[in-house]
DNA sequence: AATGAATGAGAGTTCATTCAT
DNA sequence: GATGAATGAACTCTCATTCAT
């Protein structure tokens, strides 16, 4: 209960709580939302009475783990859109910048665990939507500009690139950064005007991500 | 080393083995190679010592499963480009029959302990390999059909449908399906001949995938 | 219930029966009585199964085994008092047939699982007596010979022996039979109405313990 | 490497320490060093992730139990040395505090798992030094007196020994200490110069060995 | 009757979470 | 408030014993 935002931390708490929460990016980008708690504890150079203490459980780690990278990833893309000439440029700098997209979608989207988690949070759905609504406006830019297909919508670029940012495990970390970014330009040039072939069934808005419609 | 093919098993012995193995493949495919052992058993009908005398360890299980399946998805590129009149159409169907694919890259790629598991495993590098060699005879008779890029090799290929074939945590049933035949759709798009934008790099090849040649 | 001696056996079932006895022998003997069972049918050449028809648990085992070795170890004593010139010397040359008396000594005064085992049965107890009548002969024999000390009885030579039979630990098999052999002259000195005789081989120095020298 | 003595302990975490290896200590003496953890932890009054917080693993309890075990024994030598006249007298006081000595003997002899663990650990093997160096004194010094005998040295004094400290299992109570009693006299007269020393008790005769009459 | 497969209770160990210091 | 100790449930694996072939 005290993880609730609205309380203003007293400094070393404040420092602590941070602390903790990049400790466990790093963790759980690098191994998955399974390890132990002592463990990110460690890391972060507290105790695991002070974790627990922010942090009542694991769940309510990973979605403020969750909460925190969704906000660097809106940042981003608002800076793309912001900053770059065309929507097309927007799009790809966006999704090149992709280590923090990385976590996210690991845990949004990899982990049973997690996805459960932050599907029930309400934070994790409002920067989800935010993040959609952003990219709404991007894709459709980027089809107006004519560089984008028309036959596709958002959710086809967000589900295709969430492919793309799956950690993949290679041989080494060159061939693995190779790989990223020839899969990345394989991917785009697929998205491109140019059509190609008719695609089947209808574009993915972003309205067919959302996962609360039934059930 | 349990698995030993040399031993034919009793009636018995062998039906479980077989209802062990299908019952894993199940499950690791619904929620990942860390499920407890007794619920695998359970599946299978059988009890946890039954499991155990067949499979010393998880390891060996999930040794087991993945060699199991990598002769299906095997035996399926085979029949692929057996009977499909042109490579392209050899190559689209065989990531299309992607359930059983699923499974192995699953293993294969994403979880860190299946990964090392099965890098140890001769058999499992001897199928890999095996894979590798047929996919690299279907990517380089697509591309002298013209139908496919030719600044791309077969590493290129097998890492983006690798990507592909990643379970996609969807809304529903119905999405999850729509968003993997667009994804597909829009990947096969980037690899038609007709190019695009260069691309980064140099062409993956199948050695590129290798995990041996140092460290 | 078929263990039962009474019940005249089949020859097969009768070689079974001696080759697991033979083998749990060697076993417990080498690794005391916690083995487990299948690794003694495998040394048996039985499968599990068989070992459960003739002993209906483990303890059944335990106590067969100890019955067939106070046989060996009575014929031995009978044999010493019958071919032995002086008690006395029967006395030595039986304490010094150890070999199966220390399987006995061991399984019936070492471990608390067997020695709970044997108490409850009437055979053994029978054996043991026919055991302690013999011995209190020797040893009442030997005294009237005026070779052993007249402030002690049957108990103690009984008790002092059990000790001297248990298995040692030693840094090696050398070290074990000379410790052995001192250690069983000194006792003896120590019985002997007129004590003094010159012992085997060499002092023991307190380097003769050390584990690491060689090995 | 757990009973690190750098670390100083907090003070229940301290207690909770002692109590185990005093809990250990006990259970062990009487059931051996195969008793469940579980059964350890109850005896101690601690959950068993307490016990295996202390202690990694059932070898590290060992480990421990022993040194401790070891530490009392050569201060017991050391007082026997310091405080009796003669190097006879501190030889036999030392012999007959066997209480602790028992448990040391039982762990390093007896055992083959224990053996194994305590073979290895270098603190064991310092202790043990320590021992067998003050022993050497104690055994020279009594040859020098004239009450030892010459042809012997401390390793023979200490298999000895050894064989006499091992738990025997006996009818009664006083049965056992009366047992052991005149195995120790018996010993030390085939240990001394001049042996032929009236021995304790009554001659045991083998009706004291009879395990029925009470109980 | 022999075999070895199946079973399940129980032992060792780990780790999320609570609580005393 | 922070710390790290304690707890116990959950999981992996073993093995005595039973049972189908």
């Amino acid at each position: 209960m005290t993880a609730d935002p609205e309380t203003p931390l007293r400094a070393d708490a404040r420092r602590n709580r941070d602390q903790i929460i990049a400790a466990a990016r790093e963790i759980f980008t690098r191994q998955g939302p399974d390890v132990p708690m002592e463990e990110i504890a460690r890391a972060a150079g507290v105790g695991v009475g002070t974790l627990y203490r922010r942090f009542p459980d694991r769940d309510a780690l990973i979605g403020a783990v969750a909460r925190d990278n969704y906000t660097r990833v809106l940042n981003e893309a608002r800076a793309s859109t912001a900053e770059e000439p065309t929507a097309w440029e927007a799009l790809v700098r966006f999704l090149r910048q992709t280590q923090e997209l990385k976590l996210s979608v690991q845990l949004a989207m990899v982990s049973q665990v997690a996805a459960s988690v932050l599907t029930g949070d309400g934070t994790i759905d409002e920067f989800r939507g935010a993040l959609l609504a952003e990219l709404d406006v991007v894709v459709h830019a980027a089809q107006a500009e004519g560089a984008l297909r028309k036959d596709i919508d958002t959710g086809d670029v967000a589900m295709l690139f969430a492919l793309l940012l799956r950690q993949v495990i290679s041989p080494s970390e060159d061939a693995a950064r190779l790989t990223a970014d020839r899969c990345m330009a394989l991917m785009l040039d697929g998205l491109r005007a140019q059509p190609g072939t008719p695609l089947p069934g209808r574009p993915l808005t972003s309205r067919d991500l959302d996962w609360h419609p039934e059930h």
